[in-house]
DNA sequence: AATTATGGATAGTATCAGTATCTAATACGA
DNA sequence: TCGTATTAGATACTGATACTATCCATAATT
């Protein structure tokens, strides 16, 4: 399809079309000529991810490249490219210069506790360090016994994420987990407030009842 | 104490505070008089909620702004000022003009499945369904098995949590309704992250050691 | 042949989250 | 009490981000 079309199926603004073209978010299309480019499927399911990865999981146009570059050329291992991909996530890491050598002691609790390994290099545990301190600092810190609760139920999450890896091929494999990763996440969270309305609400017509 | 001693405790620049005071995230100090006012631990820990909020939950300042007048200013129940508060969290619903009478297809089933109420009105409805309206549009649409599964665990958090609303008064029990859901959001995420790692970690080493 | 569409380059814009500067008033130490 | 430092409050400036618009030369379409 000429890239007229590509902006009506996309909904994307030609404009902005080109503009993930320069920062390399989006493949050129077959060039036919000077002037003319023929684009397909696979065109209009990238803008789609580049879309869901900038606005609903709110990765920065930087980031979304990082990763669609992983989901192109991974590397060597899956478990690799999860870390590298999950490295690309919110909330980031502030690299302190002349502090370098950095240790996360809450996150280091938590993972002892839960009996999984403690490795500074894994993203994920510098970015589990400062929600937990966020959360205190803010006068919110999380007990013990919450951790345990949700630790519990967040890994029954991630083992059927992980038993519902396809196997096809090891490309699809990749790209299942890291996008899976991503763009589950605002599922679980929006699942998660739904919940808490739908709790709260029975709450307040109770306390109401009872008044 | 003084503005500068409330710069070293909370570590934000004095130009940010500033700003912050400006755009009414924090209170003003007691003025003692035209170029004094003092501060209190009060401020301290509010700073400490706006960088939290801005930097690990990802808010804008305005919807930081407006979480934090709902904690000040709550809504007359609960439910209401958890519903509003929801509704500053991303990812954001972008109201198309003239297309007002929304309909959330996709969560609405998804809702049905799970005996909740489905009303358009709670912002995490839209929520959940642009969440999975992008995943599906991506490329890795979400089954109802697995919709199951997320959920029945997503709710057994939700209970915990409303479970633990604290009943001193109705004041905590909105800060922490409102926080809670906020501020955890980002531990949850963590936590299935790092479960990923660690299972794609096992998995990765039992492939070595088979092949 | 005339109009329209495209690729590629470049420049412009809006928003956001601070940062910096300035002034007048006040605090405080010597 | 003199002189330096600090502060509140107002206003202006900055850098990053994510587009958006314009221009041109070429080529496709009618």
């Amino acid at each position: 399809m000429r890239i007229s079309e590509l902006v009506e199926r996309s909904g994307v603004p030609l404009a902005t079309i080109k503009y993930y073209l320069r920062e390399g978010l989006l493949m050129p299309g077959e060039a036919s000529s000077a002037t003319q480019a023929s684009y397909g499927e696979d065109h209009v399911q990238r803008l789609a991810l580049i879309r869901a990865l900038t606005g609903v999981v709110g990765l920065s146009i930087q980031k979304t490249a990082e990763v669609i570059r992983l989901i192109e050329r991974p590397r060597t291992d899956l478990f690799l490219t999860l870390g590298a991909a999950i490295g690309t996530l919110p909330p980031y890491a502030e690299d302190v210069p002349g502090e370098n050598p950095r240790d996360y002691p809450l996150a280091r609790t938590v993972l002892a506790r839960h009996g999984q390994i403690y490795d500074p290099d894994y993203p994920a545990v510098g970015q589990l360090d400062r929600a937990l301190a966020a959360a205190s600092a803010a006068g919110f810190p999380i007990d013990d016994d919450r951790l345990d609760h949700y630790n519990a139920h967040v890994r029954a999450i991630a083992e059927y994420d992980i038993a519902h890896i396809p196997d096809e091929s090891a490309q699809s494999a990749i790209e299942y987990a890291v996008l899976g990763t991503a763009l589950y996440e605002p599922v679980i969270v929006a699942l998660r407030r739904l919940a808490h309305q739908d709790l709260a609400r029975h709450r307040f017509i109770a306390d109401t009842a009872g008044t």
